[in-house]
RNA sequence: GCCGCUUUAGCUCAGUCGGUAGAGCACAUCAUUCGUAAUGAUGGGGUCGUAGGUUCGAAUCCUAUAAGCGGCACCA
């Protein structure tokens, strides 16, 4: 007899031959439909498959998290089986699950088409209704490698053989008589408990264990869900997403255009360049605020500049490249971090002037890979809010708190919540011996930790001269987008011959923290324009009010009121067409403008205005000067106003 | 860069079996002065991504190429 204890705390013997479904049976019949899995000591365990000691125990319902995971596991089985019916010779891989879904990669010399999606999807409709039994088998190594090699499926042999260690348990699970597949499981006990709430989404290319020189394989994604409905609401999401995507919004709203000739660079309209500048001059003053001095480096320099920084033997390849008639030849800067090091190293340094904070807003070009472009989220000209600390080691520390900080004040101050923190290491190309990488490592985790955040360890992301810690913010979509980094080197300032003199009269070596809160200007954009869904609040709107006539009566009055709010300071329109009231309530609401002024004659005569905001139907008549006063406090960016100073 | 898909008016899209293009919105002109999400009429606008090819004839079929989109890889 085995006990088990149940989530409720009650603790019942069982037999050792007992099955999860055959507990989930004696409970009720309704808890046995819906059950998919158990869970024994947090490790997931099959339906059928007999329990061997007590513990924990629960049972996994097909709507909780845990048994969507199942259910999107099955669901990828059930394609390859699908895929293996209709597509004789087709190879699988692997077929684990995502966000949301699920994928299996394909290895075949023929292509797949989405025009294929239709016939796998009813062929997987067939299996889920051939309620094919699922049964968990353990083989030895030996037979499992020789197996797959058998039946020509040489990528599972290699999985074996390649990734699972030595010792570690063969288990294959069978669904039905013929089809079976390596897996870790745990699966559901037959492929018609999958259900139907699933659906091809897009099929894609990867390359075999994520290798660029392995074979190219076709990936099929998918979405699984526990029912149908939750399957219908979550394209409706994903169309929902869709409407907030910055492209689609940046042209709708006339923020920027990019096109053909000048691929990844972007073409800002004076409504995307006043966002531009709000957040750029937000940012001066939040630097300036936390100590930092901005300067500006040359946008093209000599190749043997960047031959010294080590960046042309890496990078050349990504780096825009021009020459002279004369033969010379010159890189536009891809980074800031070497020009910053000139000014460090120009004169005399003192361990009192330490830490140095200097800021630039960086232009830099980057010849990115075509396939990587994305908007305003990847693009091949950018400006980095980017600043490089010179400080002592002992300086690390308060240094990377008060960034972590300001970040995370920053984002506040945006609306945005990271949703976590990543802490890149050692790469397998990098420059430094393994003992700064360990020191390096360490002090970026301690730091963090005293700074109360937990990273996520991001093995071999850092950059090739330092770990990183990445703060990384999601898209509309769901797409992770990094967006505040800091980089501790040591290698750039012993590289580039940075160095200060010390307390003790002797020459030292500055420690380089690398730092940006947006990355990229175009990129934070992207992410705010998806963020706000382009109703941006009031101090950051391109275009913060529209004063709107009912009659043109009214004009010479709408047109004072624009001009003192403009007084004021305020982003102003004037819209004086001669357009029904109806008309241009519904154009300025469609453009998002945080407030609209209407005025009619009712308004000029009482020296009044009418003010409406977006997404209320509701109208607030005040005096305008009660309006001025109003309207330049709520346009007032964050930093600035008075409860915060 | 790799794989799949897409490309028709400023925008969103339709276009059958190959017979040289159509809608809505936007834009322009005229009328309308109308109090909180679309006033009406009229009109202009397209080398169908680009370059070749097949054909009496190509938006439509074929080839190449570019860009966009979705992934993969890359991201100093």
């Amino acid at each position: 007899m085995i006990d088990l204890e149940f989530p409720d705390g009650a603790v019942r013997a069982y037999d050792e031959s007992m099955t999860p479904l055959a507990i989930a049976e004696s409970i009720s019949k309704g808890l046995a439909k819906k059950v998919v899995a158990a869970k024994i000591d947090g490790a997931l365990w099959d339906l059928t498959r007999p329990l061997i000691s007590g513990g924990a125990f629960e049972l996994i319902t097909r709507d909780s998290a845990d048994g969507l995971e199942i259910i999107r596991h099955d669901a990828a089985h059930v394609l390859a089986q699908a895929v293996q019916d209709l597509f004789p010779g087709t190879q699988v891989t692997i077929g684990p699950t995502v966000e949301d879904g699920f994928y299996y990669d394909f290895y075949r010399e023929e292509k797949f088409s989405t025009d294929d999606f239709a016939a796998i999807e009813a062929r997987m409709a067939e299996i889920v209704d051939m309620d094919l039994p699922i049964q968990r088998e353990v083989w030895t190594r030996d037979e499992a490698i020789a197996h797959f090699n058998h039946i020509g499926e040489t990528f599972k042999a290699k999985i074996i053989d390649d990734i699972i260690p030595e010792g570690e348990a063969i288990t294959i699970y069978r669904q039905g008589n013929a089809w079976l597949d390596l897996c870790r499981g745990p699966h559901l006990p037959s492929t018609g408990r999958l259900g139907k709430a699933f659906k091809l989404m897009k099929l894609a290319g990867a390359y075999w264990r994520g290798d660029q020189n392995n074979e190219q394989l076709q990936r099929i994604y998918g979405t699984a869900w526990a029912d149908d409905k939750q399957l219908a609401a979550h394209l409706t999401r994903l169309e929902e997403a869709e409407k907030r995507d910055h492209r689609k919004l940046g042209r709708a709203m006339d923020l920027f255009h990019m096109q053909e000739e000048g691929r990844g660079m972007v073409f800002w309209h004076p409504k995307g360049w006043t966002l531009w500048q709000t957040v750029e001059q937000y940012m001066r003053r939040r630097m300036k605020k936390a100590g930092y001095v901005e300067v500006k480096t040359p946008q093209v320099l000599d190749h043997v500049f960047w031959e010294k920084s080590g960046h042309w033997d890496k990078y050349r390849e990504n780096m825009f490249v021009c020459e002279t008639v004369e033969g010379e030849e010159l890189a536009l800067k891809p980074m800031n971090c070497p020009g910053h090091v000139q000014i460090f190293k120009f004169g005399q340094r003192s361990y009192r002037e330490l830490p140095i904070r200097m800021a630039e807003f960086g232009a830099c070009h980057r010849y990115e890979p075509s396939g990587s472009l994305h908007g305003l989220m990847r693009v091949r000209a950018f400006t980095q809010d980017d600043a490089h600390i010179f400080c002592r080691e002992d300086q690390i520390v308060d240094e990377t708190r008060a960034f972590i900080e300001l970040t995370r004040s920053v984002h506040a101050d945006f609306g945005l919540t990271a949703t976590h923190i990543a802490l890149g290491t050692r790469p397998k190309e990098r420059a430094g011996d393994d003992a700064f990488w360990d020191k390096a490592e360490a002090q970026m985790l301690t730091t963090a930790r005293q700074a109360g955040v937990e990273p996520v360890i991001a093995q071999g992301d850092g950059a090739f001269y330092a770990p990183k810690l990445d703060f990384i913010v999601k898209d509309a979509i769901g797409r992770d987008w990094t967006c505040g980094t800091i980089q501790l080197d040591y290698v750039l300032p012993e590289r580039l011959g940075a160095d200060y003199v010390g307390e003790d009269g002797n020459k030292h070596r500055p420690v380089m923290l690398h730092r940006a809160i947006f990355g990229s200007i175009e990129r934070f954009l992207g992410i705010i324009i998806e963020n706000f869904a382009g109703a941006f609040p009031m101090w950051l709107a391109p275009v913060q009010v529209v004063v709107a006539t009912i009659t043109s009566d009214a004009d010479e009055y709408g047109a004072q009121v624009a001009a003192l709010l403009r007084d004021k300071g305020l982003r102003v329109e004037l819209d004086v067409r001669n357009e029904k009231i109806n008309y241009k309530v519904r154009e300025h609401s469609l453009a998002k403008v945080p407030v609209m002024a209407v005025v009619g004659m009712r308004e000029a005569e009482e020296g009044k205005v009418a003010l409406r905001r977006f997404g209320s139907q509701s109208q607030e008549v005040l005096t305008f000067t009660d309006a001025l006063t109003l309207l330049s406090e709520e346009a007032t960016p964050p930093d600035l106003r008075t409860s915060r100073a």
